[in-house]
DNA sequence: ATTATCTATAGATCTATAGATAATGC
DNA sequence: ATTATCTATAGATCTATAGATAATGC
């Protein structure tokens, strides 16, 4: 005689609150899966029910824990720029060392698919004033660039950078690299890497601007 | 007594075929008004009720000349394509002078919004490899790194680049600046120019790479 | 009492088809 | 006959609300 065949990883499933759940991590099981979601399809490419499904829960379930998809996105930003540049930025670094970070970011970046998808996808969509993730890719921008003129700045304090190095300038193209080379890592089999390119942007413009420390 | 109001701007609107309506103008007209609303919002946010009323259809009259969205799409890319580069791109150009030309597309292109904005929003959702515009992608990015790829190529032959210069490395770097700078320039207030951050990256790979003239 | 989950469903879209109507062009 | 346009509508989703059910935790 078969045994009722339990649920295999599927948790437990029903009408009421489910015996011995736990909420927190139900939440970022959502968040997992909804961050999967919108990465592979964007916000409007993305459905609540598909979200709902991924986490295992009903669509209703779903809105339990979170009432809207903007809230959903908003959760998903925030849980994604606390592991954004975690273990790679430090405010020890100094000059152009910030610039090798951003290198070793590119390689970490290598390494999490999901993630660089998640910001490539919203990045497109969020260009538009009424998209829900705008302020989002502003401000991630905005703290992007200040890093790197910052970097520029202390490279010109301590006799590293020429003085006439445009740091602004630097700042955004350095930024559009990492962005755009996100974008060819993800769509071309051809682009395998983004280390490789992000160092040869950075040897290009130490070539340019750097003083070397032995010429003071 | 008040006259009855004549329909401002929209063509003549009404059942059965416009007298004296030109097919072909309004094909234009869709593809004008699609190629807005891809741009503003994807291909997943636009509806076709919304690029038929843009174009002064109704959904179903947008549907006899695109049957479906898909099709549209294709349209509008496709009419995309055939202005890009029109007017700067030129078989004449040598080595290095395919960089200044690279510095005039950026500049262009900050006089059409909606090109570039068409362009993120469309690269954005298309990394994915069901969206139907992603062969597009991968075509569009291919042929911009084989331009860059072979100027440099040709710069090694004139000896005006040094020999060791990483040259697919160097053209990821740089269409991944032109693609980075659209989404700042699109999304940020804060960056207004296109052309001067990317002459700051040609300024750097040529202070890296180039072979002075005078130095052969 | 509160929280977490579900079923049922309302209300709004969205794509695409069926079929009527009117002008064009061979 | 073909083409361009419309109205009507089927069929499929999609978000969000209403309300039932069951466990938790004060």
């Amino acid at each position: 005689m078969p045994t009722t065949p339990t649920p295999p990883t599927t948790p437990a499933r029903g009408r009421g609150r489910p015996r011995g759940g736990d909420p927190a991590q139900t939440r970022e099981r959502i968040l997992a899966a909804a961050a999967e979601q919108f990465a592979e399809s964007g916000y409007h490419g993305t459905t609540m029910v598909a979200v709902a499904k991924a986490a295992g829960l009903s669509q209703t379930g779903l809105l339990h824990h979170f009432p809207t998809k903007e809230e959903l996105l908003a959760g998903v930003l925030e849980r994604r720029d606390i592991e954004d540049t975690a273990g790679l930025w430090d405010d020890s670094l100094r000059g152009w060392e910030w610039f090798d970070a951003l290198v070793r970011l590119a390689k970490h970046n290598e390494s999490r698919e999901v993630f660089v998808r998640l910001f490539t996808a919203m990045a497109g969509e969020a260009v538009d004033d009424g998209h829900p993730g705008h302020a989002w890719l502003r401000s991630h921008h905005d703290a992007a660039r200040r890093v790197i003129a910052r970097a520029l700045a202390q490279a010109k304090e301590d006799g590293t950078c020429h003085p006439d190095a445009p740091a602004d300038l630097i700042a955004q193209a350095t930024v559009a690299v990492m962005d755009g080379l996100q974008l060819q890592w993800l769509a071309e089999p051809a682009v395998t890497e983004m280390a490789a390119p992000m160092q040869a942007h950075v040897d290009a413009v130490r070539a340019r601007w750097e003083i070397p420390s032995g010429a003071r």
